[in-house]
DNA sequence: TTGGAATGTCAACAAGACTGACATAAAGTG
DNA sequence: CACTTTATGTCAGTCTTGTTGACATTCCAA
């Protein structure tokens, strides 16, 4: 019970910001461990609404990015989804039937499809990520300022790198 | 570009510890994306080991409890990993039959199996979760150690309660 | 005009999740 | 002892999401 504490104490407050770490397997694998039970709770939600719409989390994946940056061609969403093309067209196929994806054929270069929200997918997206961001912000409120800060920085520290590209290209995009 | 940095500046830095945090949907949603593209790192080097093996997470996510909690039972497997007992069951059956895991009848209720890793099973989970703690150490390394405290509020506090009581009881456990 | 790039489609397949139904054995309970 | 519950395993079928391979179309560019 109180032999972890003690060890994390010990890293954290005894350590200062650029000294070396003192990291034990042990430690680790409770990072391990922490990042498979919290990507459940992450996914717990927007999973349930999908659920009822008979859709999954790659339909998810597909409207979140679609949303953050319209008139994305489906080769970029592929890249950043790291699916095949395959696999991203027969969930965009029922998405656009659903009518909540259009796909418009682009001006300079007519092969490319850009992909918009409709207005129901908009709705969808909308309520997709009010749940992700309450269980976020509740999450946030709770560890509080500073946690948050490390938590985006372990965070990006993990990406590999083309990930880590794909992401802060994303994140220094104003929306 | 400058953008992000004032806002995350701001929400990091001008408020102290237990000030109100100044959240707005665009830090939240870039948590969000972070989890999302981090996991992708996370689970990458033992995807790779199990992609020759032929064995998928689900193997080692199974391997993984079982080495941490040897001698459990399969339905104490079943509430940590969140998968029903026929999708264990047929990951346990493989892994069984390569002489990984060792199923033994519980001597005080014999109903119940007791799960072990064999000698092979022990050397797998070596190999994947070296590969994982490799992978974590060095986020953990780049973003210094306050981050890995904070890190490691914010996914505790984005657990479900019950995956939050399953993971904290297995933390507090001496290994 | 020819080659290559971007996209889409079809087919087949596999992992890994699900539900539902059923079997077996053991433990608990009246 | 009879009955119920629990723990586990298994069979059958479905769904989502990923894969590969093959092939067509469109269109830009050398």
């Amino acid at each position: 019970m109180g032999r972890d504490n003690m060890s994390e104490t010990r890293t954290a407050q005894a350590f200062g910001g650029e000294s070396l770490l003192f990291l034990t397997d042990e430690q680790l694998r409770q990072g391990i461990e922490a990042m498979f039970f919290a990507y459940r709770g992450f996914t717990a939600d927007p999973d349930r609404i999908l659920a009822e719409l008979a859709y999954g989390r790659a339909h998810h994946r597909a409207i979140h990015f679609i949303n953050r940056a319209p008139g994305t061609t489906v080769n970029n969403l592929l890249a950043i989804l790291g699916v095949t093309k395959q696999s991203l067209n027969r969930v965009l196929r029922t998405l656009i039937a659903d009518g909540l994806v259009e796909s418009r054929v682009g001006t300079v270069d007519k092969r490319e499809r850009h992909l918009f929200l409709t207005e129901a997918g908009a709705a969808l997206e909308a309520k997709l990520s009010d749940a992700q961001r309450a269980r976020m912000r509740a999450a946030y409120k709770e560890a509080g300022p500073e946690a948050v800060t490390g938590f985006r920085k372990v965070l990006e520290a993990m990406m590999d790198a083309d990930m880590r590209r794909a992401y802060t290209k994303l994140r220094d995009t104003t929306s």
